[in-house]
DNA sequence: GATGAATGAGACTTCATTCAT
DNA sequence: TATGAATGAAGTCTCATTCAT
């Protein structure tokens, strides 16, 4: 009698757990029978759903992907006012507490490790695109409603990304000049003084 | 005897090598033979110098940031126009070819495994404090001459240096919206456009 | 489903592999994959079992020791005349062939390492202190039942054992001086000429 | 300029250095850097005055040896009274501190090495027949003295020398029913009681 | 569906030995 | 004589993977 909703809870549960494990040690020292342990499963279950390490891997950065859009669903709002919906978007993106910071750990192995895996470098740019085409379609929004200067919203868009990604790289390492506050008032800055009209 | 001289370039012939297989293979796949080979000395030469292999990554690690510092010397130049100088210090910093390539690969994987490394976490530091303060100083040097806009130049800084860092990663991630030729003029832009007066 | 007897069985199968190695190679040659040949096992099972080398040797001394005692079980028969007892007692720890010759030569390698090892000197006091509990009860009898001459039993029972330890060390040692049979008329006449009444 | 006494002296340094390290570590971590560093010497002269490390190890076992005779010869003393002899005999064979007992700890190691290896075994006989001798010798002399009773001289020192061989393996691994004190009156009761008229 | 005992390839590491100096 | 940098064979240990149950 197969239920095929076991399996599939079994596997978001075993997905949900090589993030966590990924998150804390990265990609380096994950361990299966980690993930089985944090799964509360045993390492035979591993392999029933997944055929090898490297998939389980890859299936996870897939989770965290299909996670994090999942979370931000509500920021495509076309009733909200843009210039301030802008500045939630970047809220959303900041490595805070809880799930944000393991989603960023999760994203900060993918990058190293997406340099040689083409399947990794798939999923980076289809987060990429989504977040620059929501970024850019708010900007332009901003502009048509009078709050946003005029400039190509795809460039100020990228600017802007490219800031999240790599302050948001300074603060996962704790460097002392880049604390979360400093990111925020760095990236509302950008939107306030250089965006804003 | 001592030959002082064999030592030193011994370590540096196997760091270099180190280098050369972390950006290649990542730290995943960094395999003490190989560097061995492409160092061109036996496995038990690279324990003579380097006690664990642990010990070789972080000292690698190392030796690129380093190696990254002396190769961009001569961008503390103050007869140069700020403005001008700034374009060069961020052309020098995007992922080319050969050496900034190879660097930038090294990097991102100090940045996965920098998140529970301190030691590696040091070395980022330093070199964000170091390319920070001379983004600072040129944006405030352009202030004076005339050339940029009011506005705070460590906050300038902040957003310029966090913007080369996240662009560079999708550069390297060969992600299709941001090529080479789009980073650089999306950095161009940014100090043309918002930075210059 | 639990087996709980395969793990108990596969361990016991183990130590008494890693036993027949101590014996024959010593501690200095024992190799893992000699020990898993020896027990039909892969090296893979060893660290199954036992996490480290030393604690496989560790545990192989204590198997020893255990073995030792299973074997002797039926010593202790206080139906026996106690003089006559005494001489199989003296007997059954002669380093004849067989298992015997085996237990002794893992228990040399003991002595030589239990010196620094603290676990080690706790399993040789072990046995000690059972055999010579078991020689100074053997003689009171024998003083009791008036075939052993008066004087402090447990004195007596450290002469003989030091005397049996002694001994065998030059039977194993393949001393010309000190063959089997000569080790064996020393300890009669000792029981015969200097307990015996 | 050929200096032989450099050679020879040098050769003690190390092998004096071997059997501490020997008594310190056991056979099994002995590290030839270890012993060179305790010799004050580079590994690469441990190998200019000994071809492999066995050659060392039985050298120094060797070493241990003569020495052992050397600091006993003055118990060869026919002018003392032999019961007397007997029990300073005894006496020096204590494992005590210092010196006796780095010996012992080195003779236990060649005892569990000696069991596969000729060139030991043959070292341990040598010992072993003169311990002997010089006990029968004793005994010999106090039964023509009068001072101790008829019996066969042989068979009685074999009986003391494989009580203090035994016993004296005891007191290294510090049993608790075995110190030095109860096995020095262990030792003089059989002299006493046993072989003294 | 799930387990976990067993495997074995492969990695790091150690260390006796060599040899140019 | 003596050194110590360099070697590489060999060993321990790890861990993804398999499979009988």
């Amino acid at each position: 009698m197969p239920r095929p909703s076991v399996e599939v809870e079994r596997r978001k549960q075993i997905l949900d757990a090589a993030c966590t494990v990924i998150a804390k040690n990265g990609l380096q020292d994950l361990r299966l029978l980690q993930v089985a342990a944090v799964a509360g499963v045993s390492s035979g279950t591993i392999h029933y759903y997944f055929d090898t390490k490297k998939e389980l891997i890859n299936a996870a950065f897939e989770y965290n992907f299909k996670h994090s859009l999942e979370r931000r669903k509500w920021l495509r709002d076309e009733t909200r006012e843009p210039l301030e919906l802008l500045g939630e978007i970047v809220e959303s993106y900041l490595p805070t507490r809880g799930v944000s910071l393991r989603a960023w750990r999760v994203w900060a192995n993918l990058w190293a490790e997406g340099i040689r895996d083409p399947a990794l470098r798939k999923i980076n740019e289809e987060l990429y695109d989504q977040w620059r085409e929501l970024v850019r379609h708010t900007i332009a929004a901003a502009q048509r409603a009078g709050t946003a200067r005029e400039g190509d919203p795809e460039l100020l868009a990228n600017m802007l990304i490219g800031m999240v990604d790599g302050l948001a790289m300074q603060v996962l390492l704790h460097a002392k000049a880049m604390s979360l506050d400093t990111m925020r008032e760095t990236c509302r800055a950008f939107i306030d003084e250089l965006i804003a009209r």
